[in-house]
DNA sequence: GTCCAGGGTAAGC
DNA sequence: GCTTACCATGGA
């Protein structure tokens, strides 16, 4: 089927660290996997794109998960023109949209993420899939459920590259299985009772609690600050984004710098890929 | 071989 | 409250 999207770029996604299991197959064409779905989604120009599942899956899931609903121009026209590095991060990063993901994927993702680069992070999350999610067809899988990881002994975990991470996964899991927590009756709680629910699993500090809190809960408001962030505040900023002044969608403005300063970080590195 | 990665915990002050 | 050592391992 097809549909029509502004700001809204498939390559600024896939590369802008909310999302682990979106790839690029060519520069216009991404492999997505989420909520137990496969799709492939291709760029045909001007805004139009073509996606493989059905229009049914796409008005109950997609839609939703690509955030296709909002309206993005308006969180860019919000920048004051002053700001004139957020300016230009806000249009290098205009294809950018905060994904709708799951709550318990991207709470063990970022549990994984700590001390790890994106491709490792990839390689991580790609490997418990393979261990223990549900095979789609071929040779892709879902991400596990909360029982299918809890049930891995710590050397299974160990095998996917978690290192020390290994038992924050398996303890998170088991909370899950064993409803000790409940992450869909969390969807209910304000942000500051979800982010006190979050900073409770071992291995969760403020960071991934934002990340969880941005990515999974979709609170636009959250403000993940990781070691990129940092230096942008301290270069930028005198030490600290004034969040205050974009209420309720910081986090989308993040996201802008976040992949506006890794690019060009790329870019002057000469890294090749990722 | 070296350095760093979308940090967090526990111990010490 | 605020520092600091330590944590496993992949990727560049």
């Amino acid at each position: 089927m097809r549909i029509s999207a502004e700001n809204f770029d498939l390559g600024q996604i896939a590369d802008s660290g909310q999302c682990f299991r979106m790839i690029m197959l060519d520069s216009d064409k991404a492999r997505i996997i989420a909520g137990g779905k496969l799709l492939y989604i291709t760029d045909k120009g001007k805004g139009n794109f073509e996606l493989s599942c059905t229009k049914k899956e796409y008005q109950s899931f997609w839609h939703e998960y690509f955030d296709l609903g909002s309206d993005y121009a308006e969180y860019i026209e919000a920048v004051p023109a002053d700001d004139t590095y957020l300016v230009k991060a806000a249009a290098f990063g205009s294809g950018i949209r905060i994904l709708n993901q799951e709550p318990f994927e991207t709470l063990i993702s970022f549990i994984i993420s700590q001390r790890k680069s994106i491709p490792a992070i990839k390689t991580s999350v790609e490997k418990l899939c393979r261990m223990c999610g549900r095979r789609i067809e071929e040779d892709f899988y879902a991400f596990p459920s909360p029982e299918a990881i809890a049930a891995l002994s710590e050397k299974e975990l160990t095998e996917c590259s978690l290192g020390y991470r290994a038992p924050y996964v398996r303890e998170a899991a088991l909370q899950v299985a064993h409803g000790d927590k409940d992450l869909e009756a969390m969807r209910d709680l304000p942000d500051d009772g979800l982010y006190e629910e979050l900073l409770s699993f071992h291995g969760v500090g403020k960071k991934v609690a934002n990340c969880v809190m941005l990515f999974g809960y979709h609170r636009i408001g959250a403000f993940p600050v990781d070691v990129w962030i940092k230096r942008i505040e301290d270069e930028y900023y005198g030490g600290r984004f004034p969040v205050e002044n974009y209420p309720g969608f910081a986090g989308v403005l993040q996201q802008y710098m976040f992949f506006y300063s890794r690019e060009n970080a790329k870019k002057q590195s000469g890294m090749q890929g990722e």
